[in-house]
DNA sequence: CAGTATCCTATATGATACTG
DNA sequence: CAGTATCATATAGGATACTG
């Protein structure tokens, strides 16, 4: 028993090698979630994601969209119609991630008083 | 009973007025997540978190953590010896959002196949 | 409508050297 | 050891105009 115990615990995830990171640098991201916590409450068209995610440029919602769906997480389904209409929505796996990019969100909201408080506490000192 | 239901459904993290969402912007960051991970397992100096933390500088590790000190979430243990010794802990608060945090660390861990899967599938398309 | 193309700026991150 | 300072670069993101 030594205090070498904490050398046995180790985070693939923190480990430059391992792929696990370049995911979780892609879904730690605020667009990510934010667009994730979006398509939760269903499949919804470009543009209506463009409305919920307030302040997300298309250029951005394209690309975080594309992303989303390169790594199996959302679906595109694009309809030949004019004009277009794209809807996206989550995969099944996406579904398991959504679970805690919400976690994420709730969080941000719930403890957005404690948060703004320990700021203030903090810049009144320097 | 109309289709407007959807409006009614507003995540006050989407909102561009909400300061939740400033909030968001920093815990749905790859470096914050990973530092938390890392501090999830007890107080550490420094120097260990930095070595926990594969890959990352001291210039983003220490921006991180006064993020994170800021805001509440991590507090800072400074002693006044020679060689100096500082150390960081997630306080209450901090261990609260741990366990979403490590909940996608543990999903990016988890699901790594499925995601590397999806991103072959895809880019053998295109 | 759902993007793309282009240009431009801001922020994040990296590398190196230095210090109490 | 635990940073800071500085410089340089990369990547993210914003604004605008345009198109199938």
């Amino acid at each position: 028993m030594t205090q070498q115990l904490d050398s046995d615990v180790h985070f693939n995830v923190l480990t430059e090698t391992c792929p696990s990171r370049t995911s979780l640098a892609r879904i730690a991201n605020k667009w990510t979630a934010m667009v994730v916590i979006a398509l939760g409450t269903g499949r919804m068209r470009f543009g209506d994601v463009h409305t919920t995610v307030q302040g997300i440029s298309a250029k951005v919602l394209t690309g975080t969209l594309r992303d989303l769906e390169r790594d199996g997480l959302v679906a595109r389904y694009a309809y030949p119609e004019i004009p277009p209409r794209v809807e996206y929505e989550l995969t099944p796996l996406g579904r398991t991630l959504h679970t805690p990019l919400r976690a994420l969100g709730s969080w941000a909201e719930e403890h957005i008083p404690e948060v703004l408080a320990a700021r203030e506490t903090y810049d009144a000192l320097r």
